[in-house]
DNA sequence: CTACCAGTCCTTTTT
DNA sequence: GGACTGGTAG
């Protein structure tokens, strides 16, 4: 119990890190140090000898959450992460379906169809079968398949009161065996697929549920129906379930997510260790009373009450603008003096609840020459240049892909036409093959076009079948045409840097990351190529979705985004009727609830100063709309706001804090590994240069010789793992 | 076959 | 306001 790792734990931190093994729920609000009991619980799991690295399933919702969990881990215990099983849903989902891949039926080499792909599937589909995209717009048809598995239902299990239904679940059913004949999975599929292997083969459960005994999930208000079916595979007899979660921050219940499940488990696994981790160790109390008065008035709530030791603060600033632009600019002069007091321009967040709104932001701060940062959009596998290259890849490697087919068959433009491809699905239908093969049944003009496309994709595999991951994508950037191509056009420059920034992607993937071992199935099955794994890779991780990391600058994001981080400053910008809480959600008491929500995690991200912002007017679709103040306005309690009017605002008066000097004081998480200052003359908080990945700072090292490895967080490309044997630092 | 123009529809999003 | 789709002209 006495453990080094939980002494600086409070008492209910330390409690929960190092209870019996049983199942347990662990209400953690907002800051109370979630993440450091989860990671606490599984180093003190391991130091106790209570279980052994492969014993542990650790699962999150997103990468990040994922990488940051092993790298507290390995600060904590000289561990290897890697025998342990954490990490995403979906990626451990694919883990275990590489390793069962014909259990599940499926090639070794399937590929992955994240959201674009899967509609793209859709639509490809609604026209083989000419249904009326009117009344079966291939979104919803998209969206309908992705919840009905997200319920853990094939076609034959969901419910068909109308036609409309009946002929939704044929599609559904089609789909499937369009997937099938393709070899490749969507999202969904990644979890249904391993939920039923795991349901239907006894002896396999029983081998993960022996293996298992200690199965942690974090986020857990956010799993769904068939994430908790998943779940509930894994526990056996033996195991304990570990789950942490915060009913009070459940904001996806419109993608599936059950908050029900956290009471279900209790009642479920008979949970008998119910802890509540009320400390929070991130806001003064004039935020977090806000936060607290603001989400009692949710009904349905297991119940949870914040309280900090760092006294009041300042009060809770509120501005009322005349425009959406009197808002934005009295943002930014409030940004800029704080920036002037000493505060990084990084440590300032505005936030918003939907996407339109972040423009007139932009404006107000590109107008002022305030550097900003807008997380969401496109990622960088999301682009569109690296999804046709990557397209290009997949039907090499899979030429069933009749997706990928059709994303690249004319880009760059090669003269074959909307005809030629109708004619080419005609034949591919009639002899029930994949359009690649189908292209020997086609003759005339549209024949020797396709046919030269084929050609291209068959001389690119032979001619790459002896180089490296990143040889084979340069190689196949230039046949391709597709550089070619985006170097002629206009406005290309940025796609060719992509690009080219997707050869490095592959380079550090190969080279640093040992082409993901994590992805690497098992031991007892052949080795997936390097190609196959990176494409894996980039359909699982779709790569960080923010511009220019590194430089000082105000983040910009919607609120959904901002959960999971903390700031200094936060900005809750256009907290108006029918914008926040969202007119979508006003109807219904739920959507209601979750608008809420969705406002305490708002409130919650300021560690110090929170400013509460909105606008009698705003430009919304074009035209101009009043708005009336939030209710939510109504729902805070008065004596922590101070209300500020246009007049005496910006002018009169001055930030009060010290920003310098409360610097936040970094924490050291207790560590039993070795101290490895001194590798090679590389030592922790060194500033280094690599010359592809260009500066960057070290982390932590670890290992000695030709085994030696540095965690180096780099300015552009963010926290990366090196052998030291092979990458070329150098110190600056 | 491609390029351009008009009409439509607007939450939130990770994998 | 703007992204995306569908139709039509070249």
């Amino acid at each position: 119990m006495s453990s080094p790792l939980v002494q600086s734990l409070n008492p209910e931190q330390a409690r929960a890190a190092t209870l019996p093994n049983e199942h347990a729920l662990i209400l953690a609000g907002a800051g109370s140090g979630k993440t450091r009991v989860l990671t606490t619980r599984i180093a003190w799991l391991l130091q106790q000898g209570h279980v052994g690295a492969g014993g542990i399933l650790a699962v999150t919702f997103t990468n990040k959450a994922a990488k940051e969990m092993k790298l507290r881990l390995t600060s904590m215990l000289p561990v290897n992460v890697n025998a342990m099983w954490i990490g995403t849903f979906h990626g451990l989902c694919n883990r275990f379906l590489r390793a069962h891949y014909k259990l599940a039926g499926l090639p070794q080499t399937f590929q992955i169809l994240d959201t674009q792909d899967q509609l793209s599937a859709v639509k490809r589909l609604c026209k083989q079968f000419n249904i009326d995209d009117e009344q079966y717009p291939p979104k919803q048809l998209s969206w309908f398949i992705s919840n009905c598995k997200d319920d853990a239902k094939r076609p034959k299990d969901v419910e068909a009161n109308d036609s409309a239904t009946r002929k939704k679940i044929e599609l559904y059913q089609l789909y499937e065996e369009q997937c099938q004949r393709e070899g490749v999975v969507d999202f969904a599929e990644l979890m249904l697929r391993s939920y039923e292997i795991l349901r239907d083969f006894d002896e396999l459960r029983t081998h993960y549920q022996r293996r298992f005994q200690h199965i942690l999930v974090d986020e857990f208000q956010d799993t769904n129906k068939l994430q908790y079916a998943w779940l509930k595979m894994f526990s056996g007899v033996g195991s304990s379930m570990f789950a942490v979660g915060d009913d009070d921050q459940s904001i996806y219940a419109f993608r599936g997510a059950r908050v029900g499940n956290m009471a279900d488990f209790v009642r479920d696994f008979s949970v008998q260790h119910q802890i509540k981790l009320e400390q929070n160790y991130r806001s003064y109390s004039n935020i977090l009373d806000s936060a607290n008065e603001l989400i009692s008035h949710n009904q349905r709530r297991l119940g949870k009450n914040l309280r900090t030791d760092q006294g009041a603060g300042e009060p809770v600033r509120v501005f009322e603008a005349t425009g959406d632009l009197a808002e934005a600019k009295w943002m930014v002069d409030e940004a800029r003096q704080l920036h002037r007091g000493g505060l990084d321009l990084k440590e300032i967040a505005v936030l918003y609840r939907s996407n339109a709104q972040s423009r007139v932001i932009e404006t107000a701060l590109f107008n002022a020459g305030v550097p900003y940062r807008v997380y969401g959009g496109l990622r960088f596998f999301e682009r569109a240049e690296i999804k046709h290259a990557l397209a290009y890849l997949r039907l090499m490697e899979n030429p069933l892909d009749d997706t990928s087919f059709m994303r690249v068959v004319n880009f760059p433009p090669r003269g074959i036409g909307a005809r030629s491809i109708e004619q080419l699905q005609d034949a591919a239908k009639a002899a029930g093959v994949s359009l690649y093969s189908a292209v020997q049944h086609i003759t005339g003009k549209a024949g020797t076009n396709i046919g030269g496309f084929v050609a291209k994709i068959d001389v690119l595999r032979e001619q790459t079948v002896s180089l490296t991951l990143s040889e084979t994508i340069k190689l196949v950037l230039e046949h391709s045409g597709l550089l070619e191509h985006y170097r002629t056009e206009r406005e290309g420059a940025d796609r060719v840097e992509n690009l080219e920034e997707l050869v490095s992607a592959a380079e550090s993937f190969v080279t640093i990351e040992g082409f993901g071992k994590e992805e690497q199935a098992g031991s007892d099955d052949e080795v997936m190529s390097p190609l196959a794994a990176f494409l894996t890779h980039a359909a699982l991780e779709a790569g960080d979705n923010m511009a220019d990391a590194g430089q000082d600058a105000v983040q910009m994001m919607t609120v959904h985004a901002s959960k999971g981080l903390e700031f200094d400053a936060v900005f809750i910008t256009g907290l108006e009727e029918g914008l926040f809480p969202h007119e979508n959600s006003q109807s219904d008491a739920d959507g209601l609830e979750e608008e809420r929500r969705l406002m305490y995690v708002a409130i919650t991200r300021a560690r110090k100063r929170l400013y509460l912002t909105y606008s009698q007017t705003r430009l919304l679709h074009g035209q101009t709309r009043y708005g009336i103040k939030s209710r939510f306005f109504d729902e805070l309690p008065e004596a922590c706001l101070r209300w500020i009017t246009p007049k005496n605002s910006a002018s009169t008066y001055k930030p009060q804090w010290d920003w310098a000097a409360s610097k936040k004081v970094v924490e050291a998480a207790p560590s039993l590994a070795p101290k490895a200052s001194d590798v090679q003359g590389l030592a922790k908080g060194m500033q280094v240069f690599h010359t592809k990945f260009g500066e960057g700072k070290v982390l932590s090292l670890e290992g000695a010789g030709l085994d030696a490895r540095a965690q180096i967080n780099f300015n552009r490309h963010g926290t990366k793992w090196l052998a030291l044997s092979v990458a070329k630092l150098t110190v600056i």
